[in-house]
DNA sequence: TTCTATTGTGTAACCGATTACACAAACATA
DNA sequence: TATGTTTGTGTAATCGGTTACACAATAGAA
């Protein structure tokens, strides 16, 4: 890789100016441009960005914190993260936390050390530790005064337990999510204010973590502890899909004997059938949307506002009933 | 963030004798370390790895590309990579590719740019470019110098067609991936053999790319060209899953009218029910065993092998019927 | 014409680490 | 005791950029 010193002799001028052709800052003569330009050309250079953030203190780097990549909802919010911020001209620095605390801190420690000028962070308390690195969380929100981009929970509650609400349920489960997830209550008080005015009787059944190895175990918990369910507001579309195999292979007729409604859309969920009704989370978006109020942040653009709220939608598919209506 | 200098003036020593603490490097008395070491703890020190890569012309990151992260078999890739790669001491840009090549050159261009240790990549011709810096071929496979963790495709796709050939096809599909995938070849190879060996006839169905946002056109199109095909041979999870989903749709029976197998074994073919059956590949692993030999190659650490071949498994779930024996 | 403002360019300091080199002290060996 | 080796430490150069500052040349204003 050339260097702007090469640069600079080869095309008979001094690093200064090179670096102001480079970024466009100062005066430069329309003959040295010219002859700078020809150069950079020749010599196919690209400056280092090392070198450039060293000075700077601020790198074009961007820091994702992720509490499991392998949960299906994350690609997608990373894809919308990479691409706003790959149009703007940052990378992305991966971090998978796997809901854990040490590795969350760490991977904060590993941003600062790369001057690192922003932190996507889709993870709880990444705030911490932080002095004056902006991020933007995404999805979850921690406190009021910071930056944020995510769902109405309290709305995709609602809009579930109202779709169920509307087929006429027997038994209602409504399955909360892991209490460390703030959306998980939020959405819970949705539901319960749906089914409290429409005087339906529920029951809840906890899960503890969003992880996709642990679905097996809840699934089984779950239907030994609800074998008549016949109604389940699933707090994903992970666990909504794996409920929906397990009471299919006991013979359970979807969406007669059980029908059942998710939370995400998943790419895939459209591909099963009974294709699974659910809440559709703009995964997508978040990250985009996230990634776009970061980059503002970083370069000090004026944002309009530090929470944006994107809506949640009801897909419905053919795990929901008919909508009884007249009710 | 507190720099050395701040720390060799708390301890009283110069810049050298911090950074040879921090490094292990050279001789440190034990008064002087013990200083250093007081002085790195009440300062909260921790070294900026900006500086360090800038001098040593190598950072502690690694390019990490995919072809599209949405496409879930490349999650459990990255979270394998990310694992490895975490565990020895680096960190992972991410690279979104898109099968886009310009975007592939670009991210190649910013890797060098952030004096990247090395690259691990899913896509193909990403070797052009780069001088000196090692890379690592991930699932598909380019040259035979290459550095490379793969599966056997020919033998994938011999186990999916065997375990067809075994269940009484009546109108065998093939679907083979796209064209520039060079597994995609190989597979198509292992399944023809078996057929051409069992003397069944089968049919062919190209797809043109991997990608989530096609699947339902290319669907669509497969019942339009198959409409009485009885057993597919999928060329991914997603594919089978879209098939075994319009099928149910159009009143087919599972497996007994249509029987179906996929490739790859996606966390979410088992969430189905009929459960797919379909070939595993063992996408955590690819990432983990790449990202530790890409690690070795940067340390220069004797390697054993360039190519690491881990081997593909059946699956057996409700989409395929029961074994014929005494064929 | 003289004075100031604008334009153009180079020199050198700087970002925060690593390390070659010089030098001194302590130690071992002959 | 003289000499060589090992140990310990600091100074300064270096990595590849950016930019403050100095200075010169030109243009414009008075």
């Amino acid at each position: 890789m050339a260097t702007i010193k090469e640069v600079a002799k080869l095309a008979g001028v001094s690093v200064a100016t090179v670096s102001r052709v480079l970024n466009d800052s100062g005066y430069v003569g329309a003959e040295s441009r010219k002859k700078v330009e020809q150069a950079i050309e020749e010599l196919e250079f690209y400056p280092n960005e090392v070198a450039r953030s060293l000075f700077q203190k601020k790198s074009k780097l961007i820091g994702l914190l992720l509490p499991d990549i392998a949960n299906p909802f994350f690609p997608l919010l990373a894809k919308g993260a990479e691409d706003a911020v790959n149009q703007l001209g940052y990378s992305l620095i991966l971090g998978n936390v796997q809901d854990d605390v040490e590795k969350e801190e760490e991977y904060l420690k590993i941003f600062e050390q790369n001057n690192i000028a922003g932190v996507l962070s889709a993870v709880q308390g990444s705030s911490k530790r932080l002095k004056n690195i902006p991020l933007v969380n995404l999805d979850r929100v921690e406190s009021f005064e910071q930056y944020a981009v995510h769902t109405n929970d309290y709305q995709g509650g609602m809009l579930a337990a109202q779709a169920m609400a509307d087929r006429d349920p027997k038994q209602v489960v409504i399955m909360v999510g892991p209490k460390e997830v703030p959306g998980s209550f939020e959405r819970l008080a949705g539901s319960i204010q749906i089914f409290k005015e429409r005087d339906i009787a529920y029951h809840l059944f906890q899960t503890t973590s969003f992880r996709l190895e642990d679905t097996d175990e809840t699934v089984e918990l779950f239907f030994k502890e609800h074998p008549n369910a016949d109604s389940v507001v699933a707090s994903n579309d992970v666990y909504a899909l794996a409920i929906m195999r397990e009471a299919v292979k006991r013979g359970i007729n979807i969406p007669d004997e059980l029908q059942i409604i998710g939370y995400d859309d998943m790419p895939f969920s459209r591909l099963t059938y009974p294709g699974l009704s659910t809440i559709a989370q703009p995964a997508y978006e978040i990250g985009y949307k996230g990634a776009q109020l970061l980059c503002n942040c970083i370069e000090n653009k004026p944002v309009k506002t530090k929470r944006i709220q994107l809506p949640v939608e009801l897909v419905l598919r053919e795990s929901l009933r008919e909508k009884v209506e007249h009710e």
